[in-house]
DNA sequence: ATTCTCTGTTAAAGAAAGTTAAATAATTCC
DNA sequence: GGAATTATTTAACTTTCTTTAACAGAGAAT
């Protein structure tokens, strides 16, 4: 990861001023803003990775902020900064999409480690693995395979195996490369089995005429879309 | 606090016996760890506040059983101990999660000064362990389990659960390594309780339909957000 | 053509996980 | 200390997932 980029939202200058230095010493990229609207139209017109926002601000308070962000963007991580602890002010904040909270007054270390920690959280999130197959759509987190509305719930093997097909469409995927990657031993019993799996793959693929997985007989399979 | 439980994992038992005989005599309790193996089931089985790793040790280097101590827990502080000062080594080392890195040759001094230092650090935080799943918010502290406005009351067992399925957002925890974090021992009756508590938690979790924990036949469970 | 191996398919067996209720263990409260 | 409450485990039964078995057909080799 290069240089993360992160908004803060204060209105009191010198904490402001602090935070901003602190976090830029700290290797972060920092943009200050000194109000909540300031603060949206910043996020609105560039890229951040982080948005600190304090809770009491003038115009619009930390809370409005989150809800318009949270409205164009879902992932950015989003903290807060709140001068006393009240709970339903935690609690609304997370309703928001927040990810972290911290009552002030908080040491400079423990911002950063806060941030450090929800960075590392959000960034280990795994990626979308969507795969198109023709009019089909898999799924590879949620393991659903959709035809036209219609959704198949797939197994975890379905799901290993459907995966390696999917991301050499056209392409033949070697049979023991196959076994090895999916059952981890490539011997007769486990291809025996693949064999079945294959076999309900193409069930649920055969909704789509173009759709197709073929056996290349003593070598291993291909999806292929006609 | 009490007795900070230190585990050392160190191959030299020269060094490996210095070093915990220094740290019983600075007050803290230290359990000897000869190769990254014993380690990480040393880890699994009992509680620790700390964990010092030699980055090259037999069996199992010191990364390795970083990973998989982060995989079932993501706070205690990771220390790591390395021959050279490779800036590789470095930077890999903190993208596991480590805390700390020292070089040898290093004093006795020094490591204890820095075992303070990230104690400090990481106590005086006062650790607040919120975790958003979605429009859940789960409170180990308090153990509870809103959603909103809701609370719902958890148990230990549900609590240690949930905090591990929570610190891995989207990503497989595997089934053994879940038992020995909760229970200690991943028995099949412990698996079959574990998936009573599953069941709960299911319950619990059923109010937002975005929020899921699969199942991964043969492997673990992931706590995913759709 | 015959034989052999490889794959396709279906059904059944086996294993893992889901669920509910009851039994046991641990806490809390008088 | 003992009853009541709560937490956890065990048990029993169900469902789902995976493997094995059995048989049939296709393709390659002899």
């Amino acid at each position: 990861m290069s240089n993360t980029s992160i908004l803060l939202a204060e209105d009191d200058p010198n904490l402001g001023m602090l935070l901003s230095k602190f976090l830029r010493a700290k290797g972060f990229s920092c943009t200050l803003a000194v109000d909540g609207e300031i603060a949206y139209q910043e996020f609105t017109n560039n890229a951040y990775d982080f948005v600190i926002l304090d809770v009491m601000m003038p115009k619009k308070d930390g809370f409005a902020v989150a809800k318009d962000i949270r409205g164009i963007d879902k992932e950015t991580p989003i903290l807060f900064l709140t001068a006393k602890s009240m709970k339903e002010d935690k609690l609304k904040g997370f309703e928001l999409g927040a990810d972290d909270y911290l009552t002030k007054p908080f040491s400079m270390d423990e911002l950063i480690a806060r941030v450090n920690a929800i960075l590392k959280r959000t960034n280990t999130k795994e990626e979308n693995h969507l795969y198109p197959i023709h009019h089909y759509l898999f799924d590879y987190n949620t393991r659903i395979l959709s035809f036209q509305g219609n959704e198949q719930k797939l197994t975890t093997k379905e799901c290993e195996l459907l995966k390696i097909l999917a991301q050499n469409i056209g392409k033949e995927v070697d049979r023991n490369d196959l076994l090895k990657a999916v059952w981890g031993d490539d011997n007769y019993f486990n291809g025996r089995s693949m064999d079945v799996y294959i076999t309900k793959l193409r069930k649920y693929l055969n909704q789509d005429e173009k759709v197709e997985i073929v056996n290349i007989h003593g070598k291993g399979f291909k999806l292929m879309v006609k």
